[in-house]
DNA sequence: AAATAATGTGCAAATATTGCATGTTGGAGC
DNA sequence: GCTCCAACATGCAATATTTGCACATTATTT
C-alpha cells in the first residue's frame, strides 16, 4: 500500500473519472489506466466498476473513502514529521479545539503562546466534541479547547482530567437582517424557520436541552436544513435560510458589518464556557508551559474571543 | 510515503541493523542499503545516524516510532478491507476488548455469537481502558467489552453510553505456591513483595483504592516488578517474583493446574463488574444483533470465565 | 447504427530496483 | 596508533516497472 496509491484513489473518489483524475495526478490518461489496474493487482481486488462509463467506485471502495482520506492526512504528517529532522524535537505539542472555536478563540490563543514562547511549536487540530475527547485519551492530543454548559461535566468523567474555564459564550439566535425584519419572532402566528444540527453533536444537545424547553411553542418550529458544522449553520443564517444558533464569538464579525441580526432578545439563548482540558498526570514541560501560557490568557468571550482572526 | 518503507523503518529500529533488517525483508544487505537512500532521498531527510556502526535511528524517527508502527497496521488493515470485496459489506462489526478481558471472556463471547449468526463477522480488538474508550468515541469500534468496579463509573459520561452488565469476576492475590509456602503472609515480619501496575493504568487504579487501603500494613509492601499487562504480572507471580494482583477469570487455569496459588484468603481482593458499553444512538442492525448476542450471554464468571480459550 | 466519450493495450524508451562483487569506514582489540 | 573485522556503501549489469504515444476497445448518446 501506497501514499500514492490512496492519492489515485481519492483523486478517483473525486473528480468521478480515470481521465480527470489522471490530469490532476500529472499522467496521461493510459498510464493512469494502468496504474490503477496494478494498484487492483497489488490490493487483490477490483476497486472500480467499469461495467459503466465513467467508472464508478465500488461500494466496498466508498466506504473506505473517508478512512483513506484520513490516512492520506496521517501519512503526509508523518512525512513532515520525519522531514522536520527533529529541529524543534522537544518543543512540540498537539492541541485540539472543537470546530467552532477553531476559527474563534483558538487561533488568539495560540498566537499568544507565540509571542511568549517562540520556541514552542503547536499543531492544531479540529475536530467535533467526542473526537477531541477521544484524541485525548488516546494521547493524539495534550490539550483541548472546547465549549461546555456552565455547570454541567466534560464527556469524560472528572478523575481522568483537568480542566481550566477561560471564559465565557452565548449561544445566539441570529438570522439575515432582512429575514429579521420580514418575519415576526414575537408572535404566534408563523411558524419559525431555523437551522437545526443533528442531536448527536455538541450543539444539538445544548439546543435540545436548553433552547427547546426555552422555546413558547416548542411546536410552532420549522426546521428548513441540517448540519453538523456551526459555521456552516452561520452560512444559512446569512442566507437567510433561517434562524441559526451558533456562538456568538462566531457571530460577531458579521453581526458587525450587519450580515447578521442578533434576536437573543426576542429568542431564547443560553451560556457556554469555554474550557481548556488536559490529562491528569505528569505533564511534559512544553505541556507545561502551553497550560500556563492558556491560563494567563483568560478572557471574557462576550468581548474579545472575536478578535481571533477568522 | 509506502507501506514497505515504513515496514523497512521498522526492521531497522526492530533489529538494530541494515544486515538483518535486509535478511528479514528477504533483500541483500546492498538492495537494503540503497532503499534506505532512496526512502531517505524521498522523505528528504537523513533517518539514520550512520557516523556510528551499527547504524542508529535519529531522535526524531525513534519519536515516529510508535506512530509508524501505528500506520502500518491501518494500512494493511485498509488493504484487508479493500480486498474483503464487500462479500460480508453490512455485517462486520468492531468489538474492542480490554486487554485482560481478550483472552479470557471475549472470545467466548464472539463465539457465542458466531454460532447464531454466521453471517456476522467481528473485528476484535484489544487495548487498555481508555484506548478502548478513545475507539468507541471515534467510532472505531463499535461496542466495548470492559472491566468495572461494581458500583463504579466508566469513564465515559453516562449520557453518551448505554452499559449492560454481562457478569462479575474478581481481583486477586496469586503468587507461585512455592513462593506462597515459603512466605508468611499473616505475619508482619517479612515485607510482601509484589508485582505492581502502573497507577495510570486501570489495574493501578484498582489496586491503588481497593487494595492498597484493605493492606494491613501498607508499608510494608515492597514493589519487584511493574508492568501495565495483566498477563504479563501473571507471567511474573508464576516465576515467583511476587504476588500479583490479577482477575480471577485469568488466573483460573493455571490456579487449577497448580502453578499458582490463591491467596484471597490471607490478602484483600476485590469484585470486578464485566459489562458491554456501546454509544447512545440509533445502533446499525449488526450491532443491535450482537448486543442482543452479548446480552444473551450474561453469566457468572467467577464459574464460567475461564471457559474461554487462552 | 453511427457518433462520441471513456477506458484499455501494444510497444519502445526511460526509470527504478536488485544481486553480485568489491570498495569504505567505524570501532574493537592489541 | 595500527590492524582487522564487521557493517555499510557503491559500480555495474541484469531485470522489472512505469511512462507516453498511438491506437484499439467498449459504453453511452443520439
Amino acid at each position: 500500500m501506497r501514499l500514492e496509491w490512496l492519492e489515485d484513489i481519492l483523486a478517483v473518489a473525486e473528480t468521478g473519472s480515470f481521465g480527470e483524475a489522471a490530469q490532476r495526478r500529472h499522467l496521461t490518461q493510459s498510464a493512469f489506466s494502468r496504474r490503477i489496474q496494478n494498484i487492483e493487482d497489488q490490493v487483490g481486488a477490483e476497486l472500480f466498476d467499469r461495467s459503466r462509463k465513467p467508472v464508478h467506485l465500488h461500494d466496498h471502495v466508498a466506504e473506505q473513502r473517508d478512512q483513506i482520506a484520513h490516512l492520506v492526512r496521517l501519512l503526509r504528517q508523518l512525512q513532515a514529521d520525519l522531514r522536520r529532522s527533529g529541529r524543534m524535537a522537544e518543543t512540540k505539542l498537539v492541541l485540539s479545539s472543537q470546530h467552532s472555536l477553531t476559527t474563534s478563540l483558538t487561533p488568539a490563543i495560540i498566537r499568544e503562546i507565540g509571542t511568549h514562547r517562540r520556541d514552542i511549536f503547536i499543531r492544531l487540530r479540529s475536530a467535533n466534541l467526542t473526537d477531541c475527547f477521544s484524541q485525548l485519551l488516546s494521547r493524539q492530543a495534550a490539550i483541548l479547547i472546547v465549549y461546555r454548559l456552565p455547570g454541567h461535566q466534560h464527556p469524560i468523567l472528572e478523575t481522568y482530567i483537568e480542566s481550566m474555564t477561560l471564559g465565557f459564550d452565548r449561544f445566539i439566535p441570529v438570522i439575515a437582517p432582512d429575514a429579521a425584519a420580514a418575519s415576526n419572532f414575537g408572535g404566534a402566528d408563523a411558524a419559525l424557520p431555523y437551522v437545526a444540527y443533528p442531536s448527536d453533536v455538541f450543539f444539538g444537545n445544548v439546543f435540545d436541552r436548553q433552547i427547546l424547553p426555552k422555546l413558547a411553542d416548542a411546536g410552532k418550529i420549522l426546521p428548513r436544513a441540517e448540519t453538523a458544522l456551526t459555521l456552516a449553520s452561520l452560512e444559512m443564517a446569512q442566507m437567510g435560510i433561517g434562524v441559526a444558533w451558533v456562538p456568538e464569538s462566531l457571530a460577531k464579525p458579521s453581526i458587525a458589518d450587519g450580515r447578521l441580526a442578533d434576536l437573543s432578545d426576542r429568542l431564547p439563548e443560553c451560556n457556554l464556557e469555554v474550557s481548556a482540558v488536559r490529562l491528569l498526570g505528569e505533564p511534559t514541560p512544553v505541556e507545561a508551559a502551553v497550560w500556563d501560557g492558556i491560563a494567563s490568557y483568560k478572557i471574557d468571550a462576550r468581548s474579545d474571543m472575536s478578535s481571533g482572526s477568522v
